[in-house]
DNA sequence: CTTTGCACTGCAAACGTTTACCGCAACACG
DNA sequence: CGTGTTGCGGTAAACGTTTGCAGTGCAAAG
């Protein structure tokens, strides 16, 4: 059964005016007598009336609405993405539908069901097939690639996420010494992953480093994390440093180093990547890359919003600007760059180093 | 500019038929001979044709999904609930909108507005006051409360917070005599936490325990966890036990609990609610309670599919059951309920004991 | 009193579907 | 050969809006 709202033609019957004159009052729009105009927006009230969606959006040809596409859902850095987009689209005054596909076998069609219920898309990378972003794009459909590599033809914003890891990675190699790296993350996971652990590769190349092992394949979450290095302890390998695809599987690798009777950083450094809260808050301080999630998204949607508006930029790359932050966690001892314990009652920032 | 897609007309000239022909063959209804379908089929086809949601939209009058709304979207909490509200909703063809409204002041407007495009609407507690929720259901809008308390002539879907947060509550102060308990979240934040500080109250009453002081107020995330249980200890203050309103914040509070170089839970326990995957995996095992969020979401999407389709109850209060589960943090050693801990390179799942 | 201009408001045509209804051809049957 | 019957497929109305255009009435100007 379906929606029973008050129609124009209702508040019309009601206020004895016409349909159009009901319209242009509830979108404020064209002349009105101020008379008239009270008395249908009394109607209006009367009824609580919203112009339907539907009808106008077949008028219109527009939605007003913006629909941002995620693979899954779960961690902070979804969560800031989307109240950056969300705070930009409210400012243009449109909505924002989000969409998680739970890598299932529908995807494809759940995004092409979504793209007709909105006015632009917004897809994170690995989420759908570069044929099926094609057929979007190819259909007039605006769509910006969030975090993910650059596809011709299509505008895309990202963060730098191989150059940031290169400079995390050589920091172990080349500053600290360390020769026994192991990447835990999955790089045909989704493109993030690809390219950190591209930069992972090219900092060994780069410093004359012996070839890394095989990448450990697993998720991004924190339990993943930790069964991997688990596993890995377990197994008898201990290597020098464990450089993480994100924060949260650093956070589960940090605790599966300590249940062993391990050192964080003494006996194993880890890293991540994102800086998230957590990050700077325990005990030796996870040194990470920070990425401005919250910009991401914003920026994402003011793309997104202005090829809506046929200001079309189909060659946009844009790139934000990450920072290596050095914490505790690598090695780096806190007297090396200031008082980064947290102590005496005081929660003050823990000082970074940014490279 | 809008969308460009190819509509009805284009098809039916393209095929030599009329308009109605090709929606016949492009839903699968009606008398259509196979030589025409195949015919309109093909231009289909070609010209990759979708009906408009929006056209279709007006003269059905259901848009074919359904709306969830949360309030933030971080953790894997939401995550799963999504995760079960999508495969019903997949099950049932239609599509499924989320949204987080952040606390936003434009909440009301935002949910306003999504109800429009959608032919039903989850509301997690705690989104939109109770007033909004009723201007829905007023007009008519198929409304299912997701997670929070009962609400007259609303349908609700929820697990039973207050009686399992007592029980946990229980075992701490009778089974262990724990006496200074401190409860970490925040009452007023979400129906949740309300519920859970209920049963960590109404434990106290019914054991005859002296009532506990004021809770901690603090957010959901690891990183509010840990900050606030940093501040108490940083003030002197050591409970015997911290209960905290979620695995995540209680995560956060055994990390700085440890970084203070006390111990969990020699000397201060620490116990979450949610059960999410790392709870089980961490060195001392976190006990718990265990939520069927996967299925809250399920029971949510089928509940207000049903209304969809008519079968209003709006008397409906589901309560899903949820378990204790017990495992070190509180202090119950693992010789006590079997072998507890990671060995071996087993990752065998870890023993539990639910009440 | 007629004309002109202006502010206001109604009419009606889209927008892209779905579907009830009807016409038409072919065919079977008496 | 007349009469149903049946299977296809076209016509047109309806869904709820927006908006160009035209009409109305009134005041000011001639």
């Amino acid at each position: 059964m379906g929606k029973r709202g008050p129609t124009l033609h209702e508040i019309a019957a009601d206020a004895g005016v016409s349909i159009a004159t009901v319209s242009r009052v509830a979108r404020g729009v064209g002349q009105v007598s101020p008379a008239t105009r009270r008395k249908v927006q009394e109607a209006i009230d009367k009824y609580h009336f919203r112009p339907s969606h539907a009808g106008r959006a077949l008028v219109e040809r527009r939605h007003s609405a913006l629909g941002i596409v995620f693979p899954g859902l779960s961690g902070p850095y979804y969560s800031d993405v989307i109240n950056g987009f969300e705070e930009e689209a409210i400012n243009a005054r449109v909505s924002v539908l989000i969409m998680g596909t739970h890598f299932l076998r529908q995807s494809v069609d759940m995004v092409l069901d979504m793209a007709d219920r909105v006015d632009g898309l917004a897809v994170m990378g690995g989420v759908i097939p570069e044929k099926a972003v094609r057929r979007l794009t190819d259909r007039g459909e605006p769509v910006v690639l969030l975090a993910s590599g650059p596809m011709v033809g299509v505008a895309t914003v990202r963060t730098e996420n191989t150059a940031a890891m290169a400079r995390l990675t050589t920091h172990l190699l080349a500053d600290h010494g360390y020769e026994q790296l192991v990447f835990v993350g999955n790089p045909d996971g989704s493109p993030d992953a690809t390219a950190r652990w591209q930069g992972f590769l090219q900092a060994h190349r780069r410093t004359g480093a012996e070839p890394p092992g095989e990448p450990i394949r697993t998720g991004l979450q924190q339990s993943h994390g930790f069964i991997a290095v688990s596993r890995l302890l377990d197994d008898g390998e201990q290597p020098r440093a464990i450089v993480c695809a994100n924060d949260e599987t650093a956070l589960g690798a940090v605790v599966a180093v300590m249940d062993r009777g391990l050192r964080v950083p003494e006996d194993i450094a880890v890293t991540g990547f994102d800086d998230i809260p957590m990050a700077g808050l325990m005990a030796s301080g996870l040194t990470t890359v920070h990425q401005p999630m919250r910009e991401l998204g914003a920026e994402t949607a003011r793309q997104l919003l202005r090829h809506v508006e046929g200001q079309i930029d189909a060659s946009l790359d844009r790139v934000l600007e990450t920072q290596v932050v050095i914490r505790g966690s690598c090695g780096c001892g806190a007297d090396e760059y200031g008082d980064a314990r947290l102590h005496g009652g005081s929660l003050a920032k823990r000082s970074r180093r940014t490279t």
